[in-house]
DNA sequence: TTTTTATATTGAACAGTGTTCATTTCTGCG
DNA sequence: CGCAGAAATGAACACTGTTCAATATAAAAA
């Protein structure tokens, strides 16, 4: 077959990548194919590379994808959720790793080859997960704290994604674990005590 | 070829294990093969599989090696660190991933395939790290403190763990972040003094 | 309308992968 | 010395990512 006109160029990488999200949501990371999503959207391998260029390019785009879904699910939680913002953002972070645990852990397994960056388009959509964060605890801290509100906060994410981490990789599962999302709720809001936040339910757990 | 006696199943079991561990060192998770282990031993596929079972248990075993040469630098920074011993555990955490960031990333790009699990042997090895760290937070812990230490080290462990992940997969070096391990420990130095512990210098940063 | 040009799509080719297992070769025991 | 059993092999199978000459078709020109 040569050239078609069932898609427009536009169509077509929305096809592809439709297609390569839902299968790595099926399958995962270990088990992901360029192949395989080729043929789910009924075109063959080569219009992969035709189309991104190379496999890790579509890869870089489902995970965007999926920074993207994370990023409306935390807007979400924030809007059903109560008047302590921060514990439905951490709670938010947690939900929606042990949802889609294939999509979410993608994100972390896959890395570009040396030398080879994020597209500033992939990184500009994957910021605004951070942004949604920063937005929040700024608006909790003293007007005229001394920190680096965007640095504290990306400080904040990292405590609690390595909870998570440990989560969805299994190896808190082994530990009788019973709480990590607790933990790192507390872990956060300690911090945020210390730096004299203000919070519909401020106090740490014990 | 058939039955040899250059090696003892021992030294057989030996060999692998250091030549795929170095092979991990040297080009990382993502381009690991079995084939080249088995060739730089100067044995065939095949006997992998003799050995280990299963190419998996080979990784995690090589894992585990990790994890020991891991808990061997902590133990060392903290004899060649000053009274500081947190600041010494979170430096030395951070001072590994980035000395063998190729062996630290595989930890947690090898996924075992579901329903599959570490052996006893490997669990054991690995908890070392974990009781360095659970001894150092329980000796300057308030001996009446409600908390439990071990799952309280873990969640301190945790959170570290996230901001390191961050610096390895490059996440913070497109931020210009220029001090994640001081984050990570402004962190964990804020919920030590939360929970009255008494360190050396135990003043959070700003 | 026909011809030409440009482009999208293909799929075979190549070098690699993990995994299995019949076959072979060697060791150690009787 | 002969032989049972164990260890090492490597071909076979089905897959992978990546490249690229060939081709079929759409769009533009004549």
């Amino acid at each position: 077959m040569g050239r078609r006109s069932d898609h427009t160029a536009e169509e077509l990488r929305e096809l592809l990548l439709a297609k390569g999200h839902a299968l790595m949501a099926e399958t995962g990371f270990a088990a992901f194919s360029g192949r395989q999503v080729a043929r789910r959207a009924g075109y063959s391998v080569g219009t992969i590379y035709n189309v991104f260029g190379s496999l890790d390019a579509l890869l870089a785009a489902i995970n965007t994808r999926t920074f993207e879904l994370w990023a409306d699910w935390l807007r979400r939680a924030l809007a059903d959720g109560g008047e302590d913002r921060i514990a439905s953002l951490v709670r938010g972070y947690f939900d929606f790793a042990l949802a889609h645990p294939l999509l979410w852990s993608a994100i972390y397994e896959h890395r570009l080859p040396d030398g080879q960056h994020l597209s500033e388009d992939d990184l500009a959509r994957r910021a605004e997960l951070t942004g949604i964060v920063q937005q929040e605890v700024a608006a909790i801290l003293p007007a005229d704290t001394p920190l680096d509100v965007a640095r504290y906060a990306r400080s904040l994410i990292a405590g609690v994604h390595g909870h998570c981490s440990y989560v969805v990789t299994g190896s808190f599962a082994l530990l009788d674990e019973t709480d990590p999302l607790g933990s790192a709720l507390d872990r956060v809001r300690e911090s945020l005590a210390h730096h004299g936040a203000y919070n519909g339910a401020n106090a740490p757990g014990t």
